[in-house]
DNA sequence: TATAGTGTTATCGG
DNA sequence: ACCGATAACACTAT
């Protein structure tokens, strides 16, 4: 689900309904979402303490806290969500997409969560564990946001060697925030082919690159997500190019599952 | 029952 | 040590 978009919007959602509200609990029992903080260490480490500022790059989010408290890094994996709900369980923010069906305050997959003092809670509703909260994160250790860039961070971070281009887009150390699906936007939007070593790059190619980064980051964060993006919803076994009705091919570059369309991505 | 999966990272080989 | 490729992680939906 979280690529760049996901990820704004759940801080967004922070932002707007978890803010300066007291924690006088914490759930940090799930020792693999929690790692390397032993159980109840995070606990104690945030009772008494509010979140002040809910900041992101990338995909990672870390909210400041109260009273020189330690920083709290938030990454939603591959299938978290950020829930805020009042005291009675009814969710006040945050959708319901993994969570469809189920009564109010029946939150299954919460691996994570703050009760604040008049019993409205912040979760991380998370299936599959793939999420991540820690104190502290080495968010320095991130490229520069994919929304921030700038043509000459851009043009270092493709930088040299033979990976291929999509396996580039998906470093986080090198541009922060762009996922598989945003990855694959993008590259067809730049009419390029995944697999083209980023040594092989024009300066127009990485010029033409960094405008579809542009273009996709800002209509998707518009949109409200990665899923409002022209080619992410022709993925599929029938999928057809809508430029020219060519039907994709489908294989593996950096790791992940990858759509094209053999006709005009050209190595 | 078998498989794919929108993210990250440890590990391995060159 | 650097770079790139791969497996593993945990679990659900199809």
């Amino acid at each position: 689900m979280p690529e760049l978009p996901e990820v704004e919007n759940a801080r967004s959602v922070i932002a707007r309904a978890a803010l300066d509200r007291e924690v006088v609990d914490v759930d940090d029992h799930d020792t693999w979402v929690c790692r390397p903080h032993p159980p109840g260490e995070i606990r104690a480490a945030l009772v008494g303490r509010r979140l002040t500022v809910a900041h992101r790059r990338g995909k990672s989010m870390w909210c400041e806290t109260s009273g020189d408290g330690p920083v709290l890094g938030i990454h939603l994996g591959m299938s978290g969500k950020i829930v805020v709900a009042d005291p009675d369980g009814t969710e006040v923010d945050g959708g319901d997409y993994w969570e469809r069906g189920r009564a109010p305050g029946d939150f299954r997959y919460s691996r994570f969560a703050l009760t604040f003092a008049d019993g409205g809670r912040l979760m991380l509703v998370d299936p599959r564990r793939l999420g991540r909260i820690r104190l502290d994160p080495p968010i320095e250790l991130l490229g520069p946001d994919a929304t921030e860039i700038t043509p000459a961070q851009f043009r270092a971070m493709l930088g040299r060697g033979t990976a291929p281009v999509k396996a580039r887009l998906l470093d986080q150390h090198a541009i922060a925030g762009i996922g598989n699906l945003l990855a694959d936007d993008i590259l067809w939007r730049a009419r390029m082919h995944p697999g083209k070593p980023v040594d092989d790059l024009s300066a127009d190619e990485v010029a033409a690159l960094l405008r579809a980064t542009r273009y996709a980051i800002r209509t998707s964060v518009a949109g409200g997500g990665v899923h409002t993006l022209e080619i992410v919803r022709m993925r599929g076994p029938d999928a057809r190019c809508p430029r020219d009705g060519t039907p994709m091919s489908h294989g593996t570059y950096g790791g992940r599952s990858t759509w094209f369309c053999p006709l005009d991505q050209r190595l």
